[in-house]
RNA sequence: GCCCAGGUGGUGGAAUUGGUAGACACGUUGGACUUAAAAUCCAAUGGCCAGCAAUGGCCGUGCGGGUUCAAGUCCCGCCCUGGGUACCA
């Protein structure tokens, strides 16, 4: 009988599911281990040979640590809010559900057909009511918390409002933003209104006016990670900066903790250093500069060179800066509003595009330098963000590079005040650039004249304390999460308007579902589509929320559901908690590593402090698994013509290059005749052949519809099986490398497979092994694989560990082993890998239980000893010979050996060797 | 600009701690089986040179240096490709 994949992976697949045999119990005497992919968003193209990659890969995994007796928690589910359902929506009309339902249809049969471990009994949608009913749950705790920074941990916001009921604001060490002080007695006489105002500043989750980035196409906001050089990640529109009401997410609370975090996890270096530039920890002061004239103002500035204070010569302010119309005068008002205008009529684009063009107005206010009371002039310029620090900076022109250019610019003074260690003072009027001093010794710098930079730092530090004008300061890159969409599709917030300040539903009134609405446009009057939803308001009358929740909403707890996905009651039991407690293992894509991944641990860290978490780091390892590119096609075609001529010999010819649909094209080869069927233009091209074949050239590229390189798993599946596609992904190369697909290669794969087959079988095909005691041969071959499997898989070196497996059954088909001590224990090992295939001959060899808990096989060094070693022997590096000696001969008999060889008389040349290295099993080296 | 990966045959890749570079596959070429095809099996396959041949020699892991008995691997200096980030004070 022949290997009949189509017959027997249907089968096992049933198999599985009938038997729930992947069903995780949350109660078990075993070890757990919980493996994770990140959940895919459901697109209307389906599956396409890349995205499985990580998925065969962590079920491999979770295969193996079955085997290895552990409880395994391997759950699927879907990322269901997203903008193109809901584009499709606003163009058909058709309900985005009923698109992503569709879509997640057809997700699930092309997963089912590759056979993974997934227990679907949890699988979680974000779009589900029973799912987002505890986003919703976890938001309304984010608005009743509030960060205290003193403990480091979230707590109750009604501890918060005892604390300002006993000393008002005064010494609470908050995550908050600016709020002017007031006592127990002042909060006492406020207005309600007024006393939610002032814990907005507190809240975890907090509605404020902020800039945003706004995107007319789309017609909401986006958060920072979605947006790429001034353009949406999805769909590519153009992004502006506008001032909105918007909910948040104070994640920046979380800043140094999420920074802490990241040394106790075990993740790829490379994504741990893009979060950390991302939360972008920097350590200065903040200054206060007085304004000369407003005794009432201080500009405050942050700076990590407080050391550089003799040397600032101006100050400049970002043009959204709130007092800037306070302090310009008379004078420069129309330049100043004149400039302000015009930045605002530029986009985020062209601020990016525009670097190396420097704009900015003098306000005609002076600033005093705290350090030495000097009046310096108060610009405001596009290059000073209003987001970061205080958007107010003091420029030390000679040591900045920016404040140099703007300086050289505007012909501004530059004072040097740090000499390089090997330099000697100049006049920065010569320059051609600034000195980004981070070492040497001060100058022109009164107290701290001649000292080092390093040292320069902590006294200014102390003396700005000394004095009060400022104190030393962390200050972060990272932003709040701005966490509100102007969008249909997404989870709406449990939120109401009572005299325009916003409440929390009742937890027992969650969920709160999304409401039909006639359109999923924004309303006339420029309203988030949910404005449009009939009785949008609680029973009493009172206007519920028109945002919905971003696309990281629904991700960033859903692991944690897995662990218990139809408890109605809570998020997850404490129970269910305490024992997965955390993923295991990771995988998923590394275009996460500033979204998903850094959103996620703040969720984790959140539901931690609030005790749900027993952990506060979500997910322990981590694994990027790489892209797959696209191998592209292409054809040449002779200009103004419909003639194709073959690579070779384009040159002579003015030709364009065009895409050919890859499943045209076998080995290179065009198949001209289904070319011609392809598209209607090309029913009467012509060929010109090089040896009778039409050749077409190559390029690894994105896989995409539009680059017709695009391979779908249904077809290697209905062509190979899926076994073979399992293994043929995994063997392509290291699971995080980028590497380019080719369906040619899949063949090996497929052999390997048949001539796995036919080991368990006579020449008739019928199962046939023998009970006989193996050869030390077939021992050693077995044992060799186990030991490499074992190692390989725990390094998560899938393509090498393929590569043993191949080599095992070469070895094995060549002394003809039919014993059934070396093949059971082989349809073990490659079980995880090859599931399909393993269970039918395990099934054939007269088991009528699953494979998929048989402990997996350990090796046994004894089979492994070898009585001789074949030395590569060397004379001066390089190899000559080989050699085959005893393991145990000592160093002076195997010289002696070495020297007695024929071979060695000819390299010797009758000198006497001046030395000999003998590195026992591995090597020998003879230097003349 | 800065940060992070990476550069090995015609192709994907292997070499885990400095110790036989090119495992395992794909492709290619030749052969066996077959009426034929598919399937399967066998052999060759980094480059150059010498030889009828077995064989032998030289070169070879992006480039240039260095350390070492020995370097794809370590050190110094460069080049190239891919990704991230971008006025972050």
């Amino acid at each position: 009988m022949d290997y009949n994949f189509r017959d027997i992976e249907p089968r096992w697949q049933e198999y599985w599911e009938k038997n729930q045999t992947f069903r995780a119990k949350n109660h078990s005497d075993k070890p757990k281990y919980y493996v994770l992919d990140m959940f895919p968003y459901p697109s209307g193209a389906g599956l396409h040979v890349g995205h499985p990659l990580g998925y065969i890969a962590s079920d491999i995994y979770a295969r193996y640590m079955r085997h290895r007796g552990f409880n395994v928690l391997h759950p699927m589910g879907y990322d269901a809010y997203g903008l193109p359902a809901e584009q499709y929506a606003i163009q058909t009309g058709t309900h985005p559900q009923v698109t992503t339902y569709k879509n997640i249809d057809r997700y699930r049969e092309q997963l089912d057909k590759i056979g993974f471990s997934f227990d679907w009994s949890r699988e979680v949608r974000t779009c589900d009511p029973q799912y987002y009913k505890w986003t919703q749950w976890t938001f309304i705790q984010l608005f009743h918390h509030w960060y205290d920074a003193g403990s480091g941990k979230a707590k109750p916001i009604t501890s918060l409002i005892r604390l300002f009921e006993t000393n008002g604001n005064a010494g609470i060490n908050a995550a908050c933003d600016t709020t002017e002080p007031f006592t127990a007695g002042e909060w006492e006489k406020m207005h309600e209104k007024q006393q939610q105002e002032i814990l907005m500043h507190y809240r975890l989750a907090y509605l404020s006016d902020s800039w945003v980035n706004w995107c007319p196409a789309l017609g909401t906001v986006l958060a920072n990670d979605e947006v790429k050089d001034g353009f949406s990640e999805r769909g590519g529109h153009p992004v502006e900066r506008k001032l909105m009401k918007q909910w948040s997410l104070r994640i920046t609370a979380y800043a140094q903790r999420l920074l802490d975090g990241l040394e106790t996890v075990n993740w790829p270096e490379s994504l741990k250093e893009v979060q950390r530039n991302w939360i972008g920890k920097s350590e200065g002061a903040s200054v206060a500069f007085p304004v000369d004239g407003h005794p009432d103002k201080t500009l405050e500035v942050f700076t990590t060179r407080p050391d550089t204070l003799f040397g600032s010569t101006f100050m400049v302010l970002a043009p959204e800066h709130e007092w800037v119309k306070d302090i310009t005068t008379e004078k420069h008002l129309q330049e100043v509003e004149k400039y302000i205008e015009w930045t605002k009529t530029r986009s985020e684009r062209d601020r990016i595009s525009d670097i190396k063009n420097i704009s900015g107005v003098f306000t005609g206010a002076y600033g005093i330098n705290p350090m030495n009371n000097k009046r310096i002039p108060v610009w405001i310029a596009e290059y000073v963000l209003a987001g970061y620090g205080t958007g107010a900076i003091m420029a030390v022109p000679a040591h900045d590079s920016r404040d140099f250019a703007f300086a050289k610019h505007f012909n501004l003074p530059v004072i040097q005040v740090v000499v390089g260690p090997n330099d000697e003072p100049s006049d920065p009027g010569t320059w051609e650039d600034s000195y980004d001093a981070k070492e040497g010794r001060m100058i022109n710098s009164g107290f701290m004249n001649g000292m080092g930079v390093k040292k320069a730092i902590r006294e200014s530090i102390q003396w700005l304390e000394e004095k009060g004008i400022g104190q030393g300061k962390v200050n972060f890159r990272l932003r709040d999460a701005i966490f509100s969409r102007q969008r249909y599709w997404g989870e709406p917030f449990p939120v109401y308007y009572k005299n325009g300040m916003p409440y929390t539903l009742d937890e027992k009134d969650l969920p709160l579902e999304l409401p039909e609405v006639d359109t999923y446009l924004p309303t006339e009057a420029g309203e988030p589509p949910l404005a449009r939803a009939k009785n949008w308001e609680t029973s009493d009358g009172y206007p519920l929320e028109t945002f919905t929740m971003p696309g990281f909403a629904g991700s960033s707890g859903y692991y944690y559901r897995y662990m218990d996905p139809r408890n109605d009651a809570s998020y997850f039991s404490k129970e269910a908690n305490e024992y997965w407690r955390d993923v295991d293992l990771y995988i998923g894509g590394d275009e996460h590593g500033t979204g998903h991944l850094i959103y996620a641990r703040f969720w984790s860290m959140f539901l931690h402090d609030i005790k749900l978490a027993c952990e506060p780091e979500p997910f322990k390892k981590l694994i990027n698994q790489g892209k797959i590119q696209g191998r592209s096609s292409f054809v040449y075609r002779i200009k103004g013509t419909n003639t194709f001529v073959s690579f070779n010999l384009r040159k002579n010819y003015e030709t364009i290059r065009q895409h050919a649909d890859v499943a045209l094209v076998h080995n290179d080869e065009l198949d001209t005749e289904a070319f011609r069927n392809w598209q209607p233009g090309l029913k009467n091209a012509a060929f010109i052949l090089e040896d009778g074949k039409y050749i077409c050239g190559w390029e690894v590229e994105k896989m995409s519809k539009s680059k017709h390189n695009v391979v779908n798993p249904d077809e290697l599946i209905s062509q190979y099986g899926a076994d073979t596609l399992r293994i043929y992904e995994m063997f392509l190369g290291p699971l995080e490398y980028h590497k380019p697909w080719d369906t040619q290669g899949v063949e090996g794969v497929f052999r390997f497979l048949k001539k796995l087959w036919r080991l368990y079988r006579n020449q008739q095909g019928n199962i046939q092994c023998s009970r006989e005691e193996p050869t030390p041969a077939e021992w050693k071959i077995l044992h060799t694989c186990i030991k490499k499997i074992r190692e390989d898989i725990e390094r998560f070196s899938f393509n090498t560990a393929v590569s043993a497996f191949m080599i095992c059954v070469n070895e094995l088909s060549e002394l003809k082993c039919n014993k059934k001590k070396i093949l059971e224990p082989l349809l073990i090992l490659i079980s995880p890998y090859a599931p399909h295939i393993s269970e039918e001959l395990w099934n054939a060899l007269g088991h009528d239980n699953t494979i998929e808990f048989e402990p997996y096989p350990e090796h046994n060094a004894t089979y492994l000893v070898e009585s001789t070693v074949t030395y590569p022997v060397s004379f001066n590096g390089k190899l000559r010979f080989k050699l085959e000696l005893p393991v145990d001969m000592p160093k002076e008999d195997i010289e002696k050996k070495v020297l007695a060889a024929p071979e060695a008389q000819k390299w010797t040349a009758g000198k006497t060797p001046e030395k000999i290295i003998i590195v026992p099993k591995k090597i020998i080296n003879v230097v003349i």
